[in-house]
DNA sequence: ATGGCGGCTCGCAGCCGA
């Protein structure tokens, strides 16, 4: 079972990239976020084209969620249940008795935004339905851009953005809470060379100078965790032309 | 140095992202 995540900033621009990276990696799951696309205008004829069942959740112009599979998924549920917020960041379903769910986590603007206030109850919010969830469903995969570094090596340079959104205390904090939940950061199963990131800034060549964060991340739960063969980013993608500032994420599970 | 880039919109300037 190979399962992924990809913020592609723009459906509507990265499709032909989607379509492309379906077929060239063939994952049974492919999450993505920042969609951009209200509902009647996700492309699901292209991605039914592509072997892929499409579930999504949108909204114009900002955030907008969808998974796309293999087979035909079940038990969708989009937003998180019993929390109002008209912002489409939350998909789930399961997929071959793998509760899968797709997250674009608030990025929050600066620690003294209200945005970041926002960001924090969400997580909360996150934190709550996760525990849930992981009680109904021993085998549970969360995907997506968490919008959070969780520690130094997540970090291009750990001094300047200490204290900054996206690597401050709370965040880091809420991050862990989903670990200490028996979620597993499944990039970290296995050792890692320094400065492996998701995203790089569009600005300042950041991609060639490498000046990046860790912040999209495949999440399992410990019976998926026990059975994860390897996890890894795919950069090529951050390397085209008209590029997704984030790379996609792939994780194999024996299954 | 608060910019830089890219995508979006009841668009041509201003927002949001991270």
């Amino acid at each position: 079972m190979r399962i992924a995540t990809w913020n592609v900033n723009s459906l509507k621009v990265r499709l032909p990239q989607v379509v492309e990276w379906l077929s060239a990696r063939g994952p049974d799951v492919l999450c993505l976020q920042e969609t951009k696309l209200e509902d009647d205008k996700f492309p699901a004829a292209e991605i039914k084209a592509a072997g892929y069942h499409p579930v999504y959740a949108g909204q114009k112009t900002y955030n907008g969620v969808a998974i796309l599979c293999r087979v035909e998924p079940t038990e969708v549920v989009a937003g998180i249940p019993g929390y109002e917020d008209p912002q489409k960041r939350v998909l789930a379903a399961l997929i071959g008795g793998i509760r899968t769910i797709c997250i674009y986590v608030p990025n929050g603007e600066s620690t003294v935004s209200d945005k970041y206030r926002y960001k924090l109850e969400w997580l909360a919010h996150l934190q709550k339905w996760l525990k849930a969830e992981l009680a109904a469903y021993p085998q549970l995969a969360v995907l997506g851009d968490f919008n959070i570094a969780p520690d130094e090596r997540d970090v291009h340079d750990p001094k300047a953005w200490e204290g900054q959104v996206l690597f401050s205390p709370p965040e880091r904090a809420a991050f862990a809470e989903l670990l200490e939940l028996g979620l597993v950061d499944s990039f970290r199963l296995s050792e890692r060379p320094d400065k492996m990131f998701t995203w790089w800034d569009y600005r300042m060549n950041a991609f060639k100078r490498n000046l990046g964060l860790r912040i999209d991340h495949i999440l399992l739960s410990r019976d998926l965790a026990e059975n994860c063969e390897s996890c890894e980013i795919d950069r090529d993608m951050r390397a085209r032309e008209r590029p997704s500032d984030h790379a996609p994420v792939v994780a194999e599970i024996a299954l």
